[in-house]
DNA sequence: GATGACAGTGTAAACGTTTTCGTTTAGACT
DNA sequence: AGTCTAAACGAAAACGTTTACACTGTCATC
């Protein structure tokens, strides 16, 4: 208990330098004997290197910190076992922090990372204060921004294809003959994966030739209750939509409960297209049609293009990665009604 | 970039100690006026201090190690946020693992928070290999387990109160009229949060004087799809059940899905008791009776009971704390039939 | 006016590593 | 026997802090 690497060397009798050389497994061997004789008195003593110590010393600290809006969040938690899974195998241990979206905790814990020195940083910013934004981008350590970025950001961004999963989420309602599809997404509107979902929405439909109804489109806020009442909104405009996309997970039971609300039947009144496909997406009733984004993988890419860079010794990463989103076809999508 | 407190020192015209003095606001204060000289010094060489170096001076990290189940689950997530809300709040960072419930996998990452020296650690114990608990039992740090604990391991525990969640459960059914009331759990069963719940069962059946038929219960494996299966198990038993517990989150669903694959439908035909209190919970159809666990508190309390424990200087938490679950109605139970 | 007390500050050792550079040793070659 | 090379190892400095201890001045007290 607390041994130190000194005591390990008294114990094998060699010197300190030799049982490091030996730890790290270093090019300049030690020889097997003394190897033996070194492992045998790690081994007696308990031994736990001092990774503190390490990290004072040669300046990487094998800690990566992850800074995430809200961990409790079901996509948001898959992502970050991604992260974990991708730190783990390459040996560094992941500090986490939630933000709860508010630019001044975020920077409050940007700056705990830098006390601890962590060798890189995956974060999604929230609010571009500018101010802050300006603070952010002098950030003495690679960065990786997962899922949405901010103007003016000189990081690295792993994210969905937001644009083309809700288009894929348009042309397979459009095939089906639906050209009244309403859309439910989520404040705040300014982030830049929900302005590309919107703009996914709106490119699908120029293309299939839709004209464009604002009444169809609705912004709840953010949670787990407001959705449902923005979508009993649309529900009950004079031309309803014969259709509706659901922008994010946390949106598709509300838009399913709406809908029950209203009396409708899915998919025999009005058809769904969810996203995110959680695990229980299939087991709603109707099982859920649903645009699947790769929240692990997410995780999993935006950590190893983090990790690469650290091992090739870039002090930054740049760079875009989209991930392809694809459509699960289930039982709440069917022919429009003529 | 990269200011150490030497350079403060120098900047200010003070010695280090001085420096070091003012950050931590030490008892032997610093006057006004070399304060602000400092403060402006660190301002303007952007110093950032180094945790490591203070972490291998005073022995304390200020870092606790979070080591859970799954951090992918929804529930687990939500403790997560909870632990790491109150870590925050004081000043101590969490760095976290998920270990898929292999005591191996949990072995080697407890070994990794050691060599971080965290000042204490959460964790929630898998299977109980012998070797692994005495290994365990030996930690050199406070530690918390979360959830679950293992026969002999001497630490804190912070749980729900799970017996007494189910019986809640139970109760409510009871109330209604009902006497073959179904119980879906999973594996592994040994897990004592899973023992609990299955004494809470059979204690509260006893308690109402309902004998008890094995042919009722069944255990899930693992996951998001073999709880239906088992569930239709259950309904397709020459005297089913009229009512059913669903002993996990993770099975609320499946179980629905199940009883609507029978073509029964919750509650005219058969009740529904929920666990966990999903917040999408209150938003399926029919909106879920449950069990609501406290999830967040219980991060909370565990993080805050490991917490003091630091700053009272004690090496060790012994002792259980256990949350209260609670009861929430809605609809899908209802008076048993006659 | 000498004496203490005390607030304020500086000096230097220590924390546990890594790593540079230098030393020893053993064997291979003339 | 002498020289050279390479492998194996040791001594010591450095990383950026905290903190015990010593020191300086100022002011109140006798």
């Amino acid at each position: 208990m607390g041994a130190t690497i000194e005591d390990v060397a008294k114990a094998a009798g060699v010197s300190i330098a030799t049982v490091s050389r030996y730890l790290n497994g270093r090019t300049e061997a030690v020889s097997a004997t003394t190897g033996a004789r070194i492992q045998t008195a790690v081994d007696r003593l308990g031994y736990v290197p001092n990774l503190a110590a390490r990290s004072l010393k040669t300046g990487r600290s094998r800690l990566i910190g992850v800074l995430l809006a809200n961990i409790a969040h079901p996509y948001w938690s898959t992502v970050l076992s991604g992260v974990e899974e991708a730190c783990q195998r390459a040996n560094y241990s992941v500090i986490v922090s939630s933000a709860s979206d508010r630019a001044d905790i975020e920077h409050r814990y940007l700056q705990m990372f830098l006390e601890q020195r962590v060798d890189g940083i995956l974060f999604n910013p929230a609010h571009a204060e500018p101010d802050l934004v300006a603070a952010w981008s002098a950030l003495s350590v690679p960065v990786v921004t997962l899922d949405r970025t901010l103007p003016g950001l000189p990081f690295g961004l792993v994210a969905m294809d937001n644009a083309r999963g809700i288009g894929l989420a348009v042309e397979h309602l459009v095939a089906l003959g639906h050209r009244r599809i309403g859309f439910v997404s989520w404040h705040p509107r300014s982030l830049s994966n929900r302005q590309e979902r919107l703009k996914g929405y709106l490119d699908a439909l120029a293309g299939a030739d839709i004209g464009f109804d604002p009444a169809l489109i609705r912004f709840a806020e953010d949670g787990w209750s407001d959705g449902v009442d923005c979508t009993v909104e649309l529900l009950v405009e004079p031309d309803p939509p014969t259709a509706i996309i659901s922008a994010t997970s946390m949106l598709n039971l509300q838009v399913l409960a709406a809908i029950k609300r209203c009396g409708l039947r899915v998919p025999e009144d009005i058809s769904v297209v969810g996203y995110d496909d959680s695990p229980w997406d299939e087991l709603l009733d109707p099982p859920l049609t649903t645009v699947a984004t790769p929240a692990r993988q997410l995780g999993v890419a935006a950590a190893e293009r983090l990790l690469t860079a650290l091992d090739a010794g870039e002090g930054t990463v740049t760079g875009e990665v989209r991930l392809l989103p694809q459509l699960v076809i289930r039982e709440s999508t069917r022919q429009a009604p003529p």
